[in-house]
DNA sequence: AGCGGAATGA
DNA sequence: TCATTCCGCT
């Protein structure tokens, strides 16, 4: 063929100084058999792509609200696609044909009244990069919802940039090592301890508000024969086994700050809650991924938690389409765009915490500008309660149509199934401009009902 | 510009 | 499934 297309078009940058916080892809993400149904790069992902790429960014970049963006030259961004596709007739108008399809999934939304600007919808974009990590599914999050309880606002809020930047706070700020869970002033054991969310700085909320999402992932140097990073690969069973969890690289490519001890020590060592969401054993044999992890699976503690965002690259053979290479020009792989499982996890998480987190609303929202017809891309968030998908409805969630979920009304938060996670009272809410308080464990929406129970009980015990 | 249906391809 | 392509409509 003629075509040019660029499997390699990125090049393998430098490893970043530090983390910075973005949203980023882990390579399974842009991997064809990762990706359920697609074959190739998906639209968005290359989206994405384009939008961490300082160089794009006279094409294509953030703008506006969270999760905003502009495509300033879209014939350019069409050209580029063309390539990546191997789609030498591409255009805009083709392109947006496709990006519209993306409205119905809501992974994506028009922002109305400005030209050539959409919003990705994050809540959706982790879902469906982790889709494994589909709380409402899980008979333990059924049964418990750590963060709802109190919520007034939609259960279900989108992960917003800003929620996704809480998820993925500089790591130099928060990780500081240390036991994975602090003791509430509870009994011990699992419904005593509780996450520390400095061990799991995905899921503090520490960090600052950005205006604007991903910050560019500064690229890093990978080894090349490398599927999964530390062979991890959500997507095949038992991907988050406790017992087969990737193994982080002895010798990480990160800092070690990167990795606080707590992670280090593995999700193997959580509290049931934690072990609770792990599919006992299927899977372990092919956790290592299709190649096997090469470079992933030298020594160290395993790690079943999503690895860094920042941490995983792309893999030019992982992003390439097989059209062959050609533009150096065209994406440099990036180092990473990603939504690591971190946000995998802080989705589960966040369908609870950082929705939780979420009644609250985007500054957009917030803002309440522009447009507030109901089908504006705006109220998309709230649509997105659906994708938090309440008992049945999570799986289904793609083949729902737009009217079915926009028809829908929040649900109380008792009925969510998207309460996730262990007991992470402490979890702030990412994306609130007003971290709440510390609560008292006893008034943390976050907890179990046993912990509840608990606590009540030990309140009872204190007052007489 | 933007939308969405329909047919089609991979 | 996910586009790609075409196209009529607003």
């Amino acid at each position: 063929m003629d075509c040019n297309c660029v499997s390699d078009l990125l090049l393998t940058p430098p490893v970043p100084a530090l983390w910075t916080p973005g949203i980023a892809f882990p390579d399974w993400a842009y991997k064809p058999e990762s990706s359920p149904g697609s074959r190739q790069i998906q639209l968005w992902h290359f989206i994405l792509e384009l939008l961490q790429k300082e160089e794009y960014h006279g094409v294509i970049a953030w703008q506006g609200d969270y999760g905003e963006f502009v495509i300033k030259d879209p014939d350019e961004v069409a050209r580029l696609w063309g390539i990546r596709k191997c789609k030498p007739h591409m255009n805009y108008d083709k392109l947006s044909r496709a990006l519209r399809y993306y409205y119905n999934k809501r992974i994506l939304h028009k922002t109305k009244g400005k030209r050539f600007t959409y919003k990705f919808n994050f809540s959706k974009v982790v879902l469906v990069n982790y889709p494994l990590l589909d709380m409402a599914s899980s008979p333990f999050l059924l049964t418990q919802n750590h963060f709802n309880s109190s919520s007034t606002g939609p259960d279900c809020s989108p992960v917003t940039p800003e929620a996704l930047q809480s998820l993925f706070p500089r790591l130099p700020e928060t990780a500081r090592g240390g036991s994975l869970f602090e003791r509430a002033g509870g009994p011990a054991g699992p419904e005593g301890d509780k996450l520390r969310l400095d061990a799991f700085p995905f899921l503090s909320s520490g960090a600052p508000c950005y205006s604007k999402p991903p910050s560019l992932l500064g690229p890093y140097p990978r080894n090349p024969p490398f599927d999964y990073p530390w062979g991890f690969n959500p997507y095949l069973p038992g991907a988050f086994s406790l017992n087969n969890c990737p193994k982080l690289p002895s010798s990480s490519l990160y800092p070690s700050h990167f990795y606080p001890n707590p992670l280090q020590t593995g999700l193997s060592q959580l509290p049931h809650p934690f072990s609770s969401l792990l599919p006992p054993s299927e899977a372990g044999e092919r956790a290592g991924g299709p190649a096997g992890a090469p470079n992933g699976t030298a020594g160290g503690p395993r790690l079943c938690l999503p690895p860094y965002p920042g941490a995983l690259s792309l893999s030019r053979t992982d992003l390439g389409n097989g059209c062959g290479g050609e533009r150096g020009e065209a994406l440099a792989p990036g180092g990473a765009l990603g939504l690591g499982l971190g946000l995998g996890l802080g989705l589960g998480l966040g369908g609870v915490g950082l929705a939780g987190a979420a009644g609250r609303q985007s500054p957009s929202e917030r803002r309440g500008a522009v447009k507030q017809d109901p089908e504006s891309d705006s109220e998309l968030e709230i649509t997105d309660l659906s994708d938090c998908s309440s008992e049945n409805e999570a799986e289904a969630d793609f083949a729902v149509s737009k009217e079915t979920r926009l028809s829908g009304r929040p649900l109380p938060p008792e009925a969510k199934a998207t309460a996730a996670l262990p007991p992470l009272s402490s979890l702030p809410c990412p994306a609130s401009p007003h971290p709440p308080p510390s609560l008292p464990p006893s008034l943390s929406p976050a907890l179990s009902l046993l912990d509840r129970h608990r606590e009540t009980e030990a309140l009872k015990s204190t007052h007489s």
